[in-house]
RNA sequence: GAUCGAUUAGCUCAGUUGGUUAGAGCGCCACAUUGACAUUGUGGAGGCCAUAGGUUCGAGUCCUAUAUCGAUCACCA
């Protein structure tokens, strides 16, 4: 053995050891298997396919791989199913962003050729997250391996939506959703991100119809889409407003006569107690309007412009029409208000507004057709049923009094927006009737001519047949009425063909037809979420048959925290929906990474680690164990070049404790060979007997730790116990003679496989050096017995 | 406003069901070192465990309150 351990000569040689010998498999798989024992299995979070490794990924590598190595030692059945993530709107925003450097826009395509686009572009990148979780030692199965959009998976996940449909638990509503400009779709109540801004508060006067001489006063945000309104309200208690009910006032800008109606959503404290409703463009408005029955009207359209009804101010961006009618207001003069409608504005108003969680623009409510899901109906309560898991403990939490934000978000859930208006994703199988409805439908599409085109689908039509739509189509719009039917496949179409024979991932939507079309497809994808959300159901559904009742509900699901509601949440819901049972019985939750200061890493600070530099510079197992030790669940974590550095001296020191006792063993001529505890039986000297029971008192300590799931205190335990008992104390006693060679080695073995899920590289290494002068033990240490206590 | 965390050595953090003199890494000081390891060894300095109460034979650990920091949710035009 060299004097020091070379980790970038050993981790490639020590990785492909295991490989070649299947040893990521778990026991069932191998000749002999033994399926009736004790099972372990772990779903990997699947990374973005097209996305470098970063430092969270390293995270939860060496958590789930320390897991995984733990029970395979231990005898478990063991698997962890590794995999990768299309991540919808992410993967579009890149390429997106990629399209633009080339002067293009989403616009210049039909969906199904963006889709292959995009699909061959995620292709030619995603090797590389796998590759990357290679070199950081991760033991996963990668013959199970699965994508996101693998065809077997997308057809499991359309198989849900088909369920949850039946099973009423789906439904198509006009809803008021937070709609980004930006990025041209919606998203969940979820994916918002609320901000505190500065905005300005506008003040603006309403003349009393009866006497416009007389005004009231009531303050907004977002005076543009004034015109649009066509209602005020007031508390009905209010004492101070309770005369104006039912009075009417004049708009601002179209004078048109507008009704003031009582509901008690409105605040008498705050302004003047009176409140504008805009429906079509604030949450609390639109639910007001669907209680009184007003009418909702759209001022601002999904590219954030003004809509035609905006007379002088249609087309104009919100920005740009706030500004036009507030001078607009402010020039609406009379002797009574010779200052104009506006009133004052508060230039210094603090509020908060939800912004897009991936471009930062800010939202806009829209009204819009979408597919939610029911979380909480009455007999069939998703939610409820994720609580009942947790109460009965068939789901632990692990992590810092995250449970409790866990059920304080299934306790408020809303209904759940799966609907994406983009193309990278799996497509609702829906399709809608287009017969007598030509008029409620506006697509946009690509022409033969590969022209844009978009309208009402009855204009379209005039001039372009529904072949030559359906086929170039890139994005339709079907009013709340039209009917639709849930399929895959184009319902008019023969389908004597075996039902799901044609779901092909890349090539499951828009077939150009021959027959007469009575249908169009919907161009909305699902939430990426929504499929996540089934992952540990469809990993395991999909892959080896005896996977799913061997392996679930799967043992731990290990992940960072801020992603609990995301996807932890979610995946208890749907797993529990499809199988009656919880996806998994712990969640173990990860902090954030933070630098060595404790600060967030972030590219405008430059702390940004970079794991592979790391492996590169100290080694893998250092990279893991810096991670890992006296990491918390649900806490962060921070670490620095001064904690791999740490970690490298201690493999180091492993490799040198190791060497030391092999050359002992070649070398029995060494002088400290000749000392008396030498000839004694295994463990019968003092010294000996004392090593022995602190040994077994370490190895039930540790393997507790791992059972109790504290692996941030067993490798702690494991360091301090290796460096400053074994080596700085029963070594040195080995030299003055009281401890034997024997024990030494029955030692050394012990801590070898308790070091090896955290640091599995240069205890492996140390094994096949080890092996080459003794047979006798194991072919590896990976696949070798967790030491008894 | 509500909820959930955190507060321990100069810095970053562990501390298992309450149980002797509270630990680690990094940093600091002194010394050592040719035979496992300088990616080292030995020794050392450094802590009212945020504050105030309480429970207990005993509290860093359990309870209550306060303060500070952080996260999340709700926010009203």
């Amino acid at each position: 053995m060299e004097s020091r351990y070379d980790h970038l000569q050993a981790e490639q040689e020590i990785y492909t050891l295991w490989e070649d010998a299947h040893a990521f498999a778990p026991s069932s798989d191998r000749a002999g298997g033994d399926t009736a024992q004790k099972s372990f299995s772990i779903i990997m979070p699947p990374p973005n396919a097209n996305d470098p490794l970063h430092i969270g990924h390293a995270m939860f590598v060496s958590i789930e791989d320390a897991l995984t190595r733990f029970h395979r030692m231990r005898g478990d059945n063991t698997v962890w199913i590794p995999g990768t993530d299309h991540a919808g709107i992410e993967t579009q925003f890149v390429y997106e962003k990629k399209l633009k450097k080339q002067g293009k826009s989403r616009f210049d395509f039909d969906r199904q050729t963006l889709f292959n686009d995009i699909m061959a572009y995620v292709k030619e990148n995603s090797d590389v997250a796998v590759n990357q979780i290679k070199k950081l030692g991760a033991s996963a199965d990668w013959s199970r391996f699965t994508f996101t959009l693998d065809p077997d998976v997308v057809e499991f996940v359309t198989g849900t939506f088909k369920r949850l449909a039946a099973d009423n638990l789906v439904y198509r509503d006009l809803q008021l959703v937070n709609f980004c400009v930006n990025c041209g779709t919606s998203f969940s109540e979820l994916e918002v991100n609320h901000i505190d801004q500065t905005s300005s508060l506008y003040y603006v006067r309403y003349r009393m119809a009866d006497n416009p001489k007389e005004y009231i006063t009531l303050a907004t945000t977002r005076p543009e889409p004034i015109w649009a309104d066509t209602h005020l309200a007031v508390h009905p208690d209010n004492k101070k407003t309770m005369h104006l009910i039912g009075k009417k006032v004049l708009n601002p800008l179209t004078d048109a006569e507008m009704e003031i109606i009582a509901d008690d959503f409105v605040d008498p404290e705050f302004g003047t107690g009176i409140v504008k409703l805009t429906p079509a463009h604030d949450f609390n408005d639109f639910a007001a309007a669907k209680r009184h029955n007003l009418p909702i009207i759209i001022a601002v359209d999904r590219r954030g412009k003004m809509t035609d009804g905006a007379g002088k101010y249609a087309g104009m961006s919100s920005k740009a029409a706030r500004e036009a009618v507030v001078a607009d207001l402010q020039t609406k003069t009379s002797p009574e208000y010779p200052d104009g409608l506006i009133e004052k504005i508060d230039t210094n108003y603090q509020n908060r507004i939800g912004t897009c969680y991936r471009c930062g623009r800010v939202l806009e409510p829209l009204p819009l057709p979408q597919f939610f899901i029911k979380v909480n109906a009455e007999k069939k309560s998703l939610t409820q049923a994720a609580l009942k898991v947790l109460d009965e403990g068939k789901t632990i939490v692990h992590g810092a009094g995250r449970e409790k934000i866990l059920r304080h978000w299934l306790e408020n859930l809303q209904d759940w927006n799966i609907s994406r208006q983009i193309v990278w994703g799996i497509r609702i199988p829906v399709w809608y009737e287009v017969s007598g409805h030509e008029e409620k439908i506006t697509v946009s599409f690509i022409t033969a001519q590969k022209e844009l085109k978009q309208g009402v689908l009855a204009e379209l039509l005039k001039e372009h047949s529904l072949e030559e739509i359906a086929a170039g189509l890139q994005q339709l719009f079907a009013d709340n009425t039209v009917p639709y039917t849930i399929s895959v496949e184009d319902p008019s179409e023969d389908q004597s063909a075996s039902t799901n024979s044609n779901i092909k991932g890349a090539k499951n939507t828009n077939q150009t037809t021959k027959s007469k079309k009575l249908y169009l497809p919907e161009t909305d994808t699902f939430d990426t979420w929504f499929s996540s959300a089934q992952w540990p159901v469809v990993t395991l559904k999909t892959n080896k048959p005896d996977d799913f009742s061997r392996f679930y509900p799967t043992t731990v699901m290990e992940t960072g925290y801020d992603i609990l509601p995301f996807w932890v949440m979610r995946m208890m819901i749907m797993g529990i929906y499809i199988t009656g049972q919880t996806p998994f019985s712990e969640v173990y939750l990860h902090g954030l990474v933070r630098d060595a200061k404790g600060q967030k890493m972030s590219k405008s600070k430059g702390n940004v680690i970079n794991p592979l530099e790391i492996v590169e510079k100290f080694g893998a197992d250092a990279l893991r164990m810096a991670l890992v030790i006296r990491s918390t669940p649900g806490l962060d974590k921070s670490v620095g070049d001064q904690d791999f550095k740490a970690m490298r001296n201690f493999s180091n020191k492993i490799w040198n404790a190791s060497r030391f006792i092999a050359l002992q063993d070649e070398n029995p001529s060494h002088e400290v060979a000749t000392n008396q505890a030498e000839t004694s039986e295994l463990g019968t000297g003092s010294g000996d007997a004392v090593f022995m029971e602190k040994l077994a008192t370490i190895t039930a300590e540790i393997t507790k730790n791992m059972l109790d799931r504290k692996i941030g205190l067993a490798a702690d335990t494991l360091y301090n116990e290796f460096w400053h008992w074994f080596c700085d104390e029963c070594i040195e006693q080995h030299k003055q003679g009281s401890i034997s060679l024997k024990v030494l080695q029955e030692g050394l073995h012990a801590f070898l496989h308790m070091l090896h899920p955290f640091m599995p590289f240069v205890t492996e290494k140390i094994w096949q050096e080890l092996r080459a002068t003794d047979d006798s033990l194991p072919e590896q240490l990976i696949t070798s017995s967790w030491p008894e206590a």
